[in-house]
DNA sequence: CACATTACGTTAGAGACACGATGAAACCCA
DNA sequence: TGGGTTTCATCGTGTCTCTAACGTAATGTG
């Protein structure tokens, strides 16, 4: 139980003011001072705190014309440093370093088998590529962060990854000692969603639901300015919400789950049935921006189906906005004037605010950018719940 | 936006030793050391400001056989004040007044009329009465906490109350100013959940949620350690959750809805027309002690769709507990076997952790527990977020 | 019976924040 | 041209936390 000392107040004023920065463009420190909420002499001290650290630079403005001491602006120095994201899935590994502000510099690709060692193996291979292909070295690499599609413990270990086919592997661990930079492990969902909330469309928001379709439908929850993973790491798979009675049988066992009508190959056998030869989202994406009517109306069914789990998930929660992500996205111009349509059907709580339903700012690559998300807050050495908001800049008090 | 500074932690720190004497009885620093985590001189500091406030006695303990100096015990000075809890509903004001650690010494019900000033006129009387009962002054009384059924703004405004018919009244200003102790006023429900994990069953549980029946149905969360209240406040509010395709008419104008199926008037609608004149939860519940069958019957429907409603959270949500509350209590013995029966049943994300459904530790009374705890958060001069467990006591970093 | 051991609580020093005052660097205008 | 004003950044003081060392009061032990 870790206490709440100096130390990781500084930690959590430096990263506030780094966000600042990073989100908001270079500011002097008056400017800093609005847009966080320090006090002077706290934005003066992380100042110099970062500026020793070589993370940000500072120029002397011209005078601006105004009376007054002309600023002095900070910028982050995007030089310095990488970060490098990447995503396991079942036989591939994806790999993305942007700057230390989240802009990509560099990706690569790969199949790997099936094995832990396997993944591992590909994945430290890509890394290398990736850096390697920009000439980086690894005493510029901040930190790694790696979105995997598999239930997580806090502390970085794989509990259970179905598709994976991985059962209690300590991931963080093994990629900790294989690299001397932070590293930092969570679910592909989550991973995302964070990713969503620090460089995307939910930048500004403190609850949304992230859902993300891959392989499977998988689901996150950004309640109150920080991920929700409930009591046993389980909350927002929305999978296997049953969506149709005794409908189409899903490969947990059950009937009518969202996943056997939207996931990829959910929707492939559909299209399948009706003569449609398409196996991904991509495919199918394409496919329906050429105006096949067929696919049209098996993605406005199965909108139609995502509707209505998302009509719950409001009505539950009440979230700002929700974030479809994941390689779905190719498909979701296509599914969202029939979720539309079915929430506002069906998601009337009688005197409800609104919410928004928008596609991911990064599309298919929202779980690789997750990576990205999560090695900046290794990088600065913050673990999940200090970014909560709450916590961070607490509201008047009652 | 509020910083976090000294005083600030001073005051959280205050309230976490507070706890750990009031839940864990009277207790030494080493102890107190233990169970709150913080540093032995922190515990010393905190103990003095206790000390010097009155609010905890220290007494010499005698050897106990061991060696080492024998430690210093701190309790709680019970009798240095009281807490006052209300509850307002549409006609009816309840008081309960409590020792600082939450034990009940003096009730109060009365009437009031429809507006606010009746409410308040009569909310006034009844903490006069109440106090006045137990010989009680002014001076002693730390704090007041009101729970009211409306949806509340943050700053203690109801926003909206269908059932009082109120609309933007500036219920916790109002009675600030009549009052000079400290004021908390906010949603019945929430209020109920938070008597839940102050005093009740919900006490260790980070993750649950509470579901309160009166002449509503309403549901509050309680997510990661503190209360979720959702992008507009309406999350939770599953008392027009649909249960039943076409099912009958609710008050909101929707049909199906489980508030008409489960509410006060809904279930004594619904054995009326079985010939069964039973008006109130408690008349109902009475009835079911006797073995009346249909009440059984009844009360066993109401069961699996309230199962049904709850089985959809538990996907979502992934709780530790739900718990069920308010004059609902009175029938739920009779509702809970329906409850768990639909929820094994319907509830099955694949790989799910295990919920339990069960009664508020207050059953009727919770709201105006709920009240106390309030005014016991207050007294600490505590807002609700700064009881968020992991602001307070963050885990290991990743 | 003197001294070690054990357990409990407090004090001393350093780091961090907030507040208020001070220093720094421009413009403005008589 | 020189003082006043405005704006930006830093410094000094007080409070709080944590770490680490110390004081205090009992029991054990040769």
């Amino acid at each position: 139980m870790q206490r709440l000392n100096p130390a990781l107040i500084r930690r959590l004023n430096v990263a506030r003011v780094f966000h600042a920065l990073r989100v908001g463009g270079p500011a002097s420190q008056t400017e800093l001072v609005r847009s966080t909420g320090l006090d002077p002499a706290t934005v003066s001290a992380v100042a110099r705190h970062l500026r020793d650290e070589g993370l940000v630079t500072t120029t002397r403005q011209p005078s601006r014309g105004r009376a007054g001491r002309p600023p002095t602006q900070l910028a982050i120095d995007a030089s310095v440093g990488v970060l490098v994201g990447a995503r396991l899935e079942p036989g591939t590994v994806r790999v993305l370093v942007t700057t230390l502000v989240g802009e990509p510099r560099a990706t690569w690709q790969g199949s790997a088998g099936p094995t832990v060692d396997d993944a591992l193996e590909t994945l430290a291979g890509g890394v290398e590529a990736a850096l390697g292909e920009i000439g980086v070295g690894w005493d510029q690499v901040r930190a790694v962060g790696v979105g995997v599609p598999a239930l997580m413990s806090l502390s970085g270990r794989v509990a259970y990854g179905p598709n994976l086919g991985w059962r209690h592997v300590p991931l963080q661990e093994r990629l900790a000692e294989r690299w001397s930079v932070p590293v930092a492990v969570d679910n592909d969902t989550s991973a995302a969603a964070l990713a969503e909330t620090l460089f995307g469309a939910a930048r500004d928001v403190r609850d949304f639901v992230m859902i993300a379709g891959h392989s499977g439908i998988g689901g996150a929850l950004y309640l109150g300015g920080r991920l929700y993973r409930g009591s046993g790491g389980f909350a927002g798979e929305i999978g296997h919400a049953r969506v149709v009675d005794g409908g189409r049988r899903c490969s947990c066992g059950d009937r009518g789950c969202l996943e056997a009508y939207l996931a990829e190959d959910a929707l492939a056998a559909r299209l399948a049935e009706r003569g449609r030869d398409l196996a991904t989202y991509a495919a199918i994406g394409t496919a329906a921006a050429d105006g096949d009517t067929v696919v049209l109306e098996v993605l406005d069914e199965a909108g139609a189906l995502l509707g209505r789990v998302i009509a719950d998930l409001v009505d539950v929660l009440d979230p700002e906005v929700i974030v479809l992500a994941g390689a779905l996205s190719h498909v979701v111009p296509w599914l969202l004037p029939a979720v539309e349509r079915t929430l506002a059907d069906e998601a009337l709580g009688a005197y409800r605010s609104r919410c928004r339903v928008i596609a991911s700012s990064f599309g298919p690559e929202a779980v690789t950018m997750g990576g990205v998300g999560l090695a900046m807050e290794a990088a600065l050495s913050l673990p999940g719940w200090l970014l909560d908001q709450d916590a961070a800049m607490p509201r008047s008090a009652t």
